[in-house]
DNA sequence: AACAACTTTCTACAATTGTAGAATAATAAT
DNA sequence: ATTATTATTCTACAATTGTAGAAAGTTGTT
């Protein structure tokens, strides 16, 4: 709930993804292995990638022989949870009829509005 | 609803904002006065932002003597819906049990949790 | 005419982001 | 030992973002 959690650039952020995907810790292999599909990248690009989240502090880096293990320091749900606040609060004014007409307008359907609905009435978690 | 809208830069969203605020066209001058005390900037500053958001298609600019008028080609109600779909889809994975858990997570009083689920019920708008 | 006031355009530059080749280190295999 | 393989670190560079001084165009004053 950190405010002070910094909103990541998009392919540090595809990074994090990756390494939230696996029970740490993740190598550099294992990240690019869950993201060659959707986002091909050189293992130079991807280590400098990690380099720039462990030097943030999203990440943590321990040695396993010549290679290198990460480990999340922010959690995703950490991470989603200041940038939920970040949404209403600075693009939405904190205004929250302005944020319910933008999940309204951005192409949930009629049942995912419901299914939201119903999962925050379950509180917490 | 357009996927297509780009994430603006936080320093071009600051002047955005105080684009909406007002009722178009707005001047350079305007912007500066509603930014000033929250997001105080040079003219040229505040200028050069003018441009970039001109060139990607946010602003629409007019001439008005030796001035310029400016007038948003997107509404903010656009970009919301834009964003809001990003998070969800892209942030969240479009998981709803995620992004519900984001929200109760991300500082909101259980009161402002009821609210907003009341306001998502009167669907639409 | 010369100046002051205001506006925009040009130019500039540092920090961040996106991407990766070259160089280097360690390990495994022949 | 010599050679592949594999991993990381160094170095590099273009595009974007954040910020603004210098220069130049208008207009209103004195």
């Amino acid at each position: 709930m950190r405010d002070s959690i910094k909103r990541l650039p998009d392919s540090e952020l595809e990074v994090m993804q990756a390494v939230w995907a696996y029970a740490p810790p993740v190598s550099r292999a294992d990240i690019q292995e869950k993201l060659a599909a959707s986002y091909p990248i050189a293992q130079t690009t991807l280590l400098t990638l990690l380099t720039r989240l462990t030097d943030k502090g999203f990440l943590r880096a321990e040695l396993d022989g010549q290679r290198k293990l990460f480990s999340p320091l922010i959690s995703q749900q950490e991470y989603l949870a200041a940038q939920s606040n970040r949404f209403v609060r600075k693009l939405c004014g904190g205004n929250l009829s302005t944020f319910a007409a933008a999940l309204c307008n951005s192409g949930l359907t009629k049942e995912e509005i419901a299914e939201l609905r119903s999962l925050l009435e379950r509180g917490e978690l």
